[in-house]
DNA sequence: GAGAGGCCCGAAAACGTTTTCGTGTTGAAA
DNA sequence: TTTCAACACGAAAACGTTTTCGGGCCTCTC
């Protein structure tokens, strides 16, 4: 079946079925709205006429005349790594349920990117906003974009990388708590010189699970070592930082806060000559299907990032819908869990 | 800074420019895109007016104008593996750097929610699509709803799993070189007895690479065994399948077409007591971070998901601006490459 | 001083909807 | 026969743009 401009057929519009069946263009509005207005004969004309050439009013006409889109923004810093992967899947999943699309945009992790994505989108394009903020973003703690957008009346719901100084509705998860649980997890399985692999200061959730390893360690009254403390600038040169560390220092388990993180660990505690799990637990945050297919499988702390972007979308979209805003903001936390694999399990055991 | 409905300032319009500066809405319209029909005075007075609050045009009311959105829809059968995440990556950037969105939606490997998505995005949201196309839409050959949209004058590009009954844009890989490529490779470095784990037949990536498969085995004289065949259908719960598959089999090679074959492959032949690469050299398809990260790494034809998105985008953005449309359709060829990792190295090396 | 022409600007239509309001016809009640 | 309600439908405005067209006013020229 060749294109064949012959048997183009543009979108029907209201006014072609009007013109067609000779009624008025409210008419048939009325008619394919149910209105008591219009007689049975009429709207059953109308009806049938539009289903036989399949009908469907144009989103674009209707998000003007309703002024809004049913349309919601969600705008990631990157998408490769298995959690924002998730999380897209979950705004999706209950956009979709509740009659809505989504427009991504990525930021790459630039600012410059994240403010030309949400002013391209705050132009009408768009209801509301999921945000997870750039790094550089938070580096720079620049927020006037976000403020624009609020200020206009746009809801806004951030995801994971959440900024405190700016009051919308937030979805986190208990990164301090998930990660004081895998901290004590290594200790109730007799570790005692545990290496935290971690990011820099100003990420929010880095910045947090190194506040769980701390509280793990302080619960258990083991002296804290800074020398045990790695925090990385740069995630995408990272092994050779994490190589180095680990081949100087003595160690029985290593808590990592993602995944790129932990396969350097263990590839470099093998290099060394040392196994996983026998002589060094090894536990990861964000579970992803790196953590599942590695081997040794790791142990993880779930974040479950399509309930996380589940959660965003209801949050958002009741905004949206909601007339009166008097509801106060919320900040929803998502648990994390504890997955237990391989790389904790002293006994390795041949899982699949 | 709290959300305070009194210093809400919603978007600026036309209109109220116009009667902020008394002056006509027209005016208004002309003055800001420079028309040589308005004084300079007049102008620049509402050029600064509208700079200092910020004025930017109504998307919607424009899209609406033009009957054109400036969007380009996304259609995904999934996103959680890197494949198709690069993909998106590429579409966005080409898409942004021409001043397009992007509209995702997930199918889900799902015929019914990508036909429900394709009709939703197709009433006006959308200039034209990208689309992978579903799993079960491969199965079914139920390929109306592209019909639909492309007898209604929207352009549409294919990426990766294309249908051949259709025609239109496509960009796809040398999926059977590709293989092919990989597999001689496994036989220059001596490999005799290969096994293949892929998909069935009905995806069309897989078929392709199986193809190349069996003409890397023909082009060597080297006799095709059946039996090394491995055909899955449910591809979550492959690993039971491969791991008795690999078990009953003695081979000194193994090429999977994705890396969750992969991966299974090289924990069923450790748990047989057989090492990667030592014992048995393992070749993958689609790089990805899984690949990279894994231990060993693995060995991969790269598919370059990113360029194909970019391709893809191009090939859609320069059919919607086209106002002649009597180009043919092309198929692009996106060139794969091997990515030669630890895991077809005899000679074990600690790669970084 | 009158016509011509150029300069600026406004009115209106259009994109495709929905909705309010008005209006003509019909039937029945007075 | 008149009046009024119910009924069925159409006209028009509105959402926020862009663009075509027309017109008023000034200046120049004869």
């Amino acid at each position: 079946m060749n294109f064949d401009p012959l048997i183009m057929k543009p979108k029907l519009t209201l006014k072609q079925i009007a013109r067609e069946l000779d009624v008025s263009v409210s008419t048939v509005s009325k008619a394919l709205r149910d209105s008591p207005e219009i007689s049975d004969e009429t709207r059953q004309k109308i009806q049938a006429f539009a289903k036989l050439y399949n009908y469907k009013p144009n989103n674009i006409a209707l998000s003007l005349k309703n002024r809004r889109t049913r349309t919601i923004g969600l705008v990631l810093p990157e998408i490769v790594h298995d959690f924002f992967a998730t999380v897209i899947t979950g705004v999706e999943e209950v956009a979709n349920k509740r009659g809505y699309n989504v427009l991504i945009c990525l930021s790459n992790n630039s600012f410059d990117r994240e403010v030309m994505n949400m002013e391209m989108l705050a132009n009408g394009s768009t209801d509301g906003f999921i945000l997870s903020v750039a790094k550089e973003t938070q580096q720079k703690g620049d927020y006037h974009h976000l403020e624009e957008v609020i200020s206009q009346g746009m809801p806004v719901v951030m995801v994971d990388r959440v900024v405190n100084e700016i009051i919308c509705d937030k979805v986190i998860i208990d990164d301090s708590d998930g990660a004081r649980d895998a901290v004590q997890h290594l200790i109730d399985n007799g570790c005692r010189r545990i290496a935290i692999i971690t990011t820099v200061d100003y990420i929010s959730v880095g910045k947090l699970r190194t506040e769980g390893y701390l509280r793990a360690l302080r619960g258990n009254d083991i002296e804290l070592d800074e020398d045990l403390i790695l925090k990385i600038e740069d995630v995408d040169n990272s092994h050779e930082a994490i190589s180095q560390f680990l081949g100087a220092r003595k160690i029985d388990g290593v808590f990592a806060v993602n995944e790129q993180f932990a396969t350097s660990a263990v590839k470099a505690l093998l290099n060394k000559g040392l196994s996983v799990p026998e002589d060094v637990l090894v536990f990861s945050f964000s579970d992803g299907e790196l953590s599942r297919r590695f081997i040794p499988s790791l142990s993880t702390v779930n974040q479950h990032g399509a309930d996380m972007g589940a959660k965003a979308a209801e949050l958002l979209i009741d905004r949206i819908e909601k007339t009166v805003t008097d509801e106060e903001y919320q900040t929803a936390i998502v648990k994390t869990s504890l997955v237990e694999r391989e790389s904790t399990q002293k006994r390795k055991k041949a899982t699949v």
